[in-house]
DNA sequence: TAGCCCATGTAATTGGTTACATGATTGA
DNA sequence: TCAATCATGTAACCAATTACATGGGCTA
């Protein structure tokens, strides 16, 4: 089965209050941009889908010396067809991890090679980290009160976790391969 | 730039060494499931690409009783371009995670239903756990004293972090929704 | 005898990104 | 004055899965 999960993530950000096809790309910019996104080439017609099948209604949104706002809100129908996916188990997913594939094929290139291309990702995935830190800073004091919050910190407490991981999986493969190196050069010799 | 990473798995696949379509499918299913995957409606294509591309050869390996084989080798030019790719650095990708999503919707539904969901995605990547276990110790088994073992270790080494950190994630979001869950019932009482 | 493994391939369809089209306002 | 932000949408394209087509041999 290959459900849009993309039609329930719009869904899903219209049942936390009325909002325009722009500010849903927002919102998975600036607070989910960890573990999802989407572009307008699918929000925007999804978003005429969801009205178009009664799951959410649009109004229009005058604006002086700016383009109009077309606001949608979920409607009953759309917030229970959203219930019933967020408690459907999720399955598992194979992702497609660039990364360890290239390294599957190290033997193909040198070592020093395989030792920079983990550098550079080791660094790609430090800076996510400090993304994450200071979404984090950034909502806890946006968003006291809120009880929303809480969920969202769990979701970004996933990216920590995940990029954490994938820091100490370097450290090791780091370690692992300038081992490999050593032992190379002392053959040679 | 949206590369086609799929061409390049098949091609590495090949710079092993002479393998049909269907020996790449079990490769992935057999050694790499836990960082990749490719589908038949994707290999035969690509092969068939390849060798137009002058990337790899094709030769037939008759059997008795059962289909012939096409068994594609890499070219120098194949490896060429498969090494150009290998030291190219990977670029940041924001995945798609299912879980975390649903978690950002949590307000929508009961803190009962939260936690369900998070259990089960724990039985999922612990499952998940177990099979690159068994990949380890058989690949240990098997490929003694091959070169690719080393490197293939470490790709089974990235699946480890990887899950173990969402088991880790998984015990601390149970933790923190079971104490919402006992908050909100001393409020009602 | 039902279902899986072997084995190759194409066609249909869905999912997703990127480019294009439009245009005023604001700040560096 | 150049770029960014605001704002909506479509069209073209690429990536990937799934279904379909074929068919013999093996095993529970």
């Amino acid at each position: 089965m290959r459900e849009n999960k993309s039609k329930y993530a719009v869904l899903g950000i219209l049942s936390m209050g009325p909002v325009s096809g722009y500010d849903i790309k927002k919102v998975f910019e600036n607070i989910a941009s960890n573990f999802w996104k989407e572009s307008y080439g699918q929000i925007y017609p999804i978003l005429k889908g969801l009205s178009e099948q009664g799951l959410a209604n649009r109004s229009i949104e005058k604006q002086m010396g700016k383009p109009d706002r077309h606001i949608y809100s979920i409607t009953d129908k759309g917030r229970k067809v959203l219930k019933k996916w967020l408690i459907e188990p999720v399955e598992r997913q194979i992702g497609r991890h660039e990364m360890p594939l290239k390294l599957f094929f190290g033997l193909q290139v040198s070592l020093e090679d395989n030792i920079h291309q983990v550098e550079h990702f080791r660094d790609l995935h430090s800076g996510e980290l400090e993304d994450i830190g200071s979404i984090e800073e950034r909502l806890k004091a946006e968003k006291v009160g809120d009880p929303k919050l809480e969920f969202w910190l769990m979701t970004l407490n996933y990216g920590k976790h995940a990029n954490s991981a994938i820091l100490g999986w370097c450290d090791e493969t780091l370690a692992r391969l300038r081992k490999m190196e050593k032992k190379t050069k002392k053959e040679e010799s």
